[in-house]
DNA sequence: TAGTCTGTTAGACA
DNA sequence: CTGTCTAACAGACT
């Protein structure tokens, strides 16, 4: 599943099913998930009306009349479902809409959280002020303004005080359609390049929400597992392009797929 | 089996 | 500043 995509699915989504309504039960099922505030504040938060489902980058919140916001970070494995029972495997907090059913928040490794936020906490919220811009709206000064000279475009994407949103699967799609190598630093694109870049951001996030709302509806969530990518996790694959042996290699930490020869090392 | 991999992020360290 | 490693954690894969 991918980064700023399948945040903003689940947005759609969860708007959908808790639209104009209030909780009608919340149970916090694993406790160690909610990161700020209680218990009592979380339940008490939920059992008002929904105002509104609001995204930036991969942060995910619910705006509850009365003010308070419920803060939702998905992480590696994090996800909400619509299920027809409580307590479905890796539970972590689920509350019944009644014209829905019971919204759960699932995360099989219990690195994604919750928080209550009192009205007011949202506007300090340290990760969406140092935020950078959306895919969708960054210009490309202010993309290479905010990536330096030396810095491995890889890094300066996953970063997300540069732009928000960005994923590591994302990066992998993004460097093949731009035929960028994995370890190119930023000093090294050309200004058509950034532009390209630029383009490309926001038009590859568009392309994975609407297939994976397609596939939503087609399958009722809970893919059925199949890689949507063009190189992401296709190591020894054919390169679409030109059919070239897609290979695996680790930059800022995380795995890259890479076409070696339509990707080629911006010295060779 | 045991070891390795994983969509994120913050923080320690060289 | 930069990259690398680790820790959170737990499951899937080789």
């Amino acid at each position: 599943m991918p980064e700023l995509a399948e945040v903003e699915v689940a947005r759609r989504n969860v708007a959908g099913w808790w639209e104009g309504e209030a909780a009608a039960e919340v149970r916090l099922l694993d406790a160690k998930v909610l990161k700020k505030g209680s218990a009592r504040e979380l339940e008490e938060a939920m059992l008002r009306p929904l105002v509104a489902m609001r995204r930036r980058g991969k942060y995910l919140w619910a705006e509850l009349e009365g003010g308070h916001a419920v803060m939702f970070h998905f992480r590696m494995t994090g996800k909400i479902t619509c299920e027809t029972t409580p307590q479905p495997r890796f539970a972590r907090l689920a509350w019944r809409v009644d014209k829905t059913g019971w919204l759960t928040f699932k995360d099989s490794r219990r690195l994604g959280h919750v928080e209550v936020l009192a009205p007011g906490e949202l506007e300090r919220y340290d990760a969406l002020l140092r935020m950078g811009k959306e895919p969708h709206d960054i210009t490309v000064d202010e993309l290479r303004e905010a990536a330096s000279d030396r810095r491995q475009l890889k890094s300066a994407l996953l970063d997300q005080g540069v732009v928000a949103g960005v994923g590591n699967i994302a990066i992998s799609e993004l460097f093949w359609r731009l035929q960028l190598p994995p370890e190119v630093r930023c000093g090294e694109l050309s200004q058509a390049q950034w532009e390209a870049l630029v383009e490309e951001m926001p038009r590859y996030f568009d392309e994975i929400i609407a297939r994976s709302m397609a596939d939503e509806i087609a399958y009722m969530n809970e893919a059925g597992g199949e890689n949507i990518f063009e190189v992401y996790g296709r190591k020894g694959e054919a390169c679409p392009r030109c059919e070239e042996a897609i290979e695996r290699v680790k930059v800022a930490g995380r795995s890259t797929y890479f076409c070696p020869a339509c990707q080629p090392p911006v010295n060779a």
